[in-house]
DNA sequence: GTTCTTGCAAAATATTTGCAAGACG
DNA sequence: CGTCTTGCAAATATTTTGCAAGAAC
């Protein structure tokens, strides 16, 4: 069993062989893909097919969403341990110039204090600007 | 002139009648509004118009949406003297219960360290979970 | 008349579902 | 066989544009 299995084991995900391309994908990338991006990207691949196996990865927590305002949500691979949870927020970048988004992994997300009564489950925490391979 | 008008010209937006019944409405409520919330609300008006009417505001600074991850995007009234510049940067709460979204105007939002070479100029700053109104 | 605004229709884009065929145990 | 997965087609939702008629000055 190679290493994107056990992932995908290690996920309660079935791995079937659409599934391990598509991790493989999210492997090489450096930025979060929408589903278009990976439609293209495995372009064999049927597209309700890469959009149910998105929502199986997202729901098993192996990758997360993130919202960029792009008008396509994008994704991105958790961290072996993630849960989703509040701990594992994080900000993400993205650069209006190139039109990628990133995970700003370095950065810490601040503890957020809420008003009474609020209770956070979930962030989707995007900063717009440009990035560092833009900028001169 | 009204206070509407006035905010409109401030803006340097022509006051229709049109644009003073959207103001009019976004300032009445007390969450961020999709297009789809706002047609149901006038719904005398054209969906084009209203969508064209949101992005005038949001050009001139008036209004900003926000991508709460609902797949589709809100709008909410900006603060009279806001710029939509970093300094004006702040929470928003997405309640998963009752799926209302707001602007957490005082929660302050923290200064955030980039890494070298990025460069902030915007954001979309969601937080997800249950508001102090669902909360039991 | 000229410019700005609005309404209608329709295009473009993104997301989601139904259903039947295939894969796998 | 039974369950899970995949592909195709099509529905739904959302956003956006073209164009002509109307309003404002």
């Amino acid at each position: 069993m190679n290493k994107e299995e056990k992932t995908l084991q290690h996920r309660n995900i079935n791995p079937t062989a659409m599934r391990l391309l598509v991790l493989q994908y999210l492997s090489e990338q450096k930025k979060a893909i929408s589903l278009k991006d990976l439609e293209e990207g495995l372009f064999l691949a049927d597209k309700s097919t890469l959009f149910r196996t998105l929502k199986t990865f997202e729901e098993k927590k192996l990758i997360h969403s993130i919202d960029d305002g792009t008008g396509a949500v994008k994704y991105a691979l958790c961290y072996e341990n993630c849960n989703c949870a509040p701990e594992d927020i994080h900000y993400h970048f993205h650069c209006t110039k190139c039109d990628n988004t990133f995970c700003l992994d370095s950065v810490r997300a601040p503890s957020i204090e809420l008003p009474r009564g609020f209770e956070l489950k979930q962030a989707n925490l995007v900063i717009k600007g440009i990035c560092a391979y833009c900028n001169p």
